[in-house]
DNA sequence: TGCGTAAATCGTAATGATTCTGATTAAGAA
DNA sequence: TTCTTAATCAGAATCATTACGATTTACGCA
């Protein structure tokens, strides 16, 4: 996914563009960061210091039901990252310190649903959660640890 | 793990029985599912009617602080169940109509961890979600689905 | 380019889960 | 039985998130 992809999901979808949507999704397109709304609101503090927290979870809240964000639940709260390759199914590690994502290419799903038999199965969750490189060796992270 | 060895595990630790631990055990003890503190307070209802709710969190926080229960978040809420045999690590299956759950022996992280070298692992997650047989058929789950 | 309408944003209040507080009660050791 | 400390209680406080009513803005269309 990439920003004008993401610009384009919201327009065909008729949502309409605004500044601080291009500014959030911005935000998004330049990280591979797991973030909270905090971290956000955060973020998005020199472009505009007053936004309101409502405006930031409903769109948080579109983007994601548009398929434009992922999300978890982590730490109580949950954490936004721009949508990876739709194509290409995937899990993640997690820094538990800075929240940057690593992709993990294995999915453990076709060896198990066999033994599922008479269930209906919805969704799976594989994460790995540590600390990156950067986060073990220094403490130059900037995000709030969780 | 079995209602008299968490009650061993209360004592071991410092902690005093009383007989509204003792009801929280017996309800984790008798179900496999995942429950969340309101579960918790409706299932208790009928033996301790005004059981207050702050009770019922700081021991479930207890319980597993000792490994007595295990817990994940799912929509929101922190959902617990008695824990599993610790000799045997694996993972669930969780109905997100009743919250009953289904052990999964597969464990996916030794086929990963390779790809995470200068990665420091704290933890991991894998969880698959759906309906289980009972809920498929009928509607007759007694659990607020989720 | 200017208008009009529906959507977006704002500030604030409400909600729901969870935690804290200070007073009261009870477990269990001496 | 007494005493000390932990456990419980009721209610207030907190934190993330959502809802509300009023105001502002994007953008289709004349």
């Amino acid at each position: 996914m990439i920003l004008t992809e993401a610009i384009e999901i919201l327009k065909v979808n008729g949502y309409k563009y605004t500044d601080k949507r291009g500014e959030l999704l911005r935000l998004f397109a330049d990280s591979d960061k797991y973030m909270t709304a905090r971290d956000i609101q955060q973020e998005i503090q020199m472009a505009y210091p007053s936004l309101s927290t409502d405006t930031i979870y409903r769109n948080l809240s579109v983007f994601a039901a548009l398929g434009i964000l992922e999300y978890t639940e982590l730490g109580g709260e949950k954490r936004f990252r721009f949508a990876c390759d739709v194509n290409h199914h995937h899990h993640h590690f997690i820094c538990t310190e800075c929240g940057v994502s690593k992709d993990i290419s294995l999915c453990p799903m076709k060896e198990v649903s066999g033994g599922l038999s008479g269930y209906q199965i919805s969704g799976h969750k594989f994460e790995i959660y540590g600390k990156c490189p950067d986060c073990v060796t220094g403490s130059d992270c900037t995000v709030e640890g969780y």
